[in-house]
DNA sequence: GGTTAAATGCAACTTTCTTGCGGTAAGATA
DNA sequence: TATCTTACCGCAAGAAAGTTGCATTTAACC
C-alpha cells in the first residue's frame, strides 16, 4: 500500500499522521495476520515500549484494530478487511492455528447463527475462535 | 456437592487431593461460572499465589478446567458441565456479559455449523465467545 | 513561521506470572 | 500404623507485561 493510502487510512480514523503509526499500520497491512504487542515490540525496537502500546490502545480506540481474544493471555490485534468505520459492531472470526501459531483474520463472509441463548440473555455481538491448521501448516 | 464426591472428581482426574484443590474445586462448582486468576486470588488469600497458579494449571492440564480465551489480558477458567475425561475436544460455548463482566457457560447444546474455512485450512474445534447482557444485568 | 495540542521518550513503578528449592504432606505399601 | 516415595506447598527472587507522570518534540492549523 503506498504511503499516500496509508496517510488517508490514518486521517480518516482521526489519528494524527506520525512515523511510528504509519510503520505500525503499514506492517499490519504487509503481515496480514494479528499481531501481539510482542511482534511489534521485536519488529520496531526503534520505537519506546509505551509509545507501541499507545499506538496500539489509539489504533483500537479509533477503530482502526480490534482485539482478538486470546488464551495466551497477551492480547492480539487484528485489522480486519471488513474493520470500516461504521461497523464496529460486526461478529468477528478469527482462525488461530494450532502449530505456528498465527492468527489470522477470516474475511470469507460466514453466516454466523442465530445462537438460542437462554432466557433473559441479550446478545451483542459474538467472537467466534477456530482453533486448527493453516494453509502452511496443514501441508 | 459433597466432600466425598469433590474428592472423588479430583482421583478421577489423577489429580492429588489437597486442601488448596479441595477449596479451588469447589468453589468453582459453587459459583456456576468461569474465574480469573485474580478471583481465586481474592478468595483464598489463606493459600500462596504460586499455589493457586500452579492449581489452575494442573487442573487445567488434566481436563477439570479449561481456559477461555479473553480480551482483557488475564485468562478467564471455566468449569463446563459438559467437560468429562474423555470430551477434551468439543466446541466451547461462553457468555461474557457486558455489564457485569461475568464469563458463564452456554451448556445448552448448539450445534455449531460446518464453518466454511478457506482451502487448505484444517479445524479442530473452535471457541464462540457471546458478548451481551446477563439475565441479572437484562433486568 | 508561530501557536497549540497531541505524540514521543524516558524513568520509575505496579501488576502479573514464572522458576528454584527446601520443607511438608498425600498416597502407597507392607 | 509405621515407613517410604513423590508430588505439592510456601517462600524468595526474578522475569515479563502493562501503566503513569512529566519534560521534550512535532504534527496540524492558522
Amino acid at each position: 500500500m503506498k504511503y499516500s493510502e496509508l496517510k488517508q487510512n490514518l486521517k480518516e480514523h482521526k489519528l494524527r499522521v506520525t512515523d511510528c503509526r504509519m510503520d505500525v499500520l503499514e506492517h499490519f497491512q504487509q503481515q496480514k495476520r494479528a499481531l501481539s504487542f510482542r511482534d511489534l515490540e521485536d519488529r520496531f525496537q526503534e520505537y519506546d515500549r509505551v509509545t507501541l502500546y499507545r499506538t496500539l490502545h489509539s489504533f483500537e480506540e479509533n477503530g482502526l484494530l480490534h482485539k482478538i481474544p486470546g488464551d495466551s493471555g497477551s492480547a492480539v490485534y487484528g485489522l480486519c478487511n471488513s474493520c470500516g468505520v461504521e461497523s464496529h459492531h460486526h461478529n468477528h472470526m478469527h482462525f488461530k492455528c494450532t502449530s505456528c501459531g498465527v492468527t489470522e483474520c477470516i474475511d470469507t463472509p460466514i453466516n454466523i447463527p442465530s445462537v438460542s441463548l437462554p432466557k433473559d440473555y441479550k446478545m451483542s455481538d459474538m467472537d467466534v475462535i477456530i482453533n486448527g491448521l493453516c494453509k502452511l501448516c496443514n501441508n
